[in-house]
DNA sequence: CCATAACGAGAGCACTGCTCTTGCATCTGC
DNA sequence: GCAGATGCAAGAGCAGTGCTCTCGTTATGG
């Protein structure tokens, strides 16, 4: 209630050292963390971190409250990595169907690189854990970006037209339609989500080990593939 | 009872009695797991199963060799349970297009019915967990009947004629088409193989809550939409 | 300068998967 | 018909877990 806590801005010297061990110490944690991720899964032991950083169980509490807590950090950390991963390799290309393709190989390499925080964010929840209000903002970058994208091929009128949508959830989307652009056709909203969805279930079923003794070598292609065909879906026609 | 000139072999009577109280109680163990599985996760406990069939946890240890072990058979349950429940769906229907759409219904209510028998077996991987051969057979089996939908479609003729493929993933196909019926297009395997993943994405997607906040109501008008979309690229066209 | 707040260590609780031993009931070969 | 083999459940025990609490220590800031 009261404004008495030290505000940042002011002490300097020894008082922010203390603070800025405390910041290398929360960062140390999920770095280990995350290492530990890549063995024990989202089961990861906040013992086991503790014993890798030479310190005490307990004494990780002091930096996160639970190991949901922890969760949480290294959740909303992946899904800003992916997301920048996938905005940065777009924002290389200049037409929409090379953004498309760059957004979707970047964010599939990046969970090839980091399988289990992919299988972290967008495999099966974790049993007890319930995702908190913090991460709802990071983990809508990538579904964003292919959603600007179209809409950007929609503005520069080279979005082939596509048939009007029809059913309820249609209607559901209508508002978000309206609140990107006004006058844009649910299509591409509905498009764009599509695309989000299936450009992700290609990449947990590649990761996940659901086409296993089909295609071994050419997954990148095979991928590409699922990725154009969503392109054309979503009217992003080829250059000719 | 009269137990005159048992053979060694072929005991009947008390002999397979205390086999069929064996196989009871084996199924039982599943059944709780499986209510446990609602609540837990895939890290469901075995000391819990155990308590809630009045029995001591080492004693579940003569039917199940691991914790892990019962997971297979509960893996394999799901596999086969929603395996069936597509199946049967599409058989109620005649044309090739109303199979789909059935096969696909039936297996997101299915999903929906049983939302973590779904994550167990298509949602990440249990962390120390690896899968044995006994699964991939039913693991195959959602596949394996959109495979035969389109080939079947293909060999009546109302397959709407494809693009061939290009790239080194089609010819590693070339193989399976070949064992499927000679002269399939690998089109036609990867348009199945294609449409099994993204179904599953779309499920996934339903089910992980990554649809949040987007449509709330008529998700399974959005399924829908998702998959006619699979069947029309796959070459399953409307009735006119 | 000294009260306060942050901190790490350690013990402890209730829980987990799993192993091993023990005693008992049931089945089976002679 | 009985003695021995076998299946089974219980219990103790091991090593591990998340998390809480208490206890000295140490750095911070009014």
């Amino acid at each position: 209630m009261s404004a008495n806590e030290t505000p940042p801005t002011r002490t300097k010297g020894a008082a922010n050292l203390r603070a800025r061990v405390r910041a290398e110490m929360t960062e140390e944690i999920k770095t280990v963390a995350r290492q530990h991720l890549a063995t024990d899964g989202a089961n990861l032991s906040l013992r086991a971190v503790a014993r890798d950083l030479g310190m005490v169980s307990s004494a990780v509490y002091r930096y996160y409250a639970s190991r949901d807590d922890l969760l949480t950090a290294l959740i909303i950390d992946a899904y800003n990595a992916i997301g920048e991963a996938a905005e940065r390799a777009a924002a290389e290309k200049a037409a929409p169907l090379d953004k498309w393709l760059a957004a979707g190989h970047a964010a599939r390499d990046w969970a090839l690189a980091n399988p289990h925080e992919w299988a972290l964010i967008y495999g099966s929840p974790v049993p007890g854990y319930q995702a908190p209000q913090d991460t709802v903002i990071p983990a809508t970058r990538v579904l964003l970006l292919l959603g600007a994208i179209l809409t950007e091929a929609y503005t520069a009128g080279v979005l082939a037209p596509r048939e009007p949508l029809a059913g309820l959830f249609a209607e559901e989307l209508e508002p978000i339609a309206a609140s990107v652009l006004p006058d844009l056709p649910v299509r591409v909203v509905a498009d764009a989500i599509t695309a989000f969805i299936q450009m992700g279930g290609a990449i947990s079923a590649e990761l996940f080990g659901q086409l296993n003794k089909s295609i071994e070598e050419d997954r990148r292609g095979f991928f590409e593939y699922q990725l154009r065909t969503l392109a054309r879906t979503a009217g992003l026609e080829e250059k000719p």
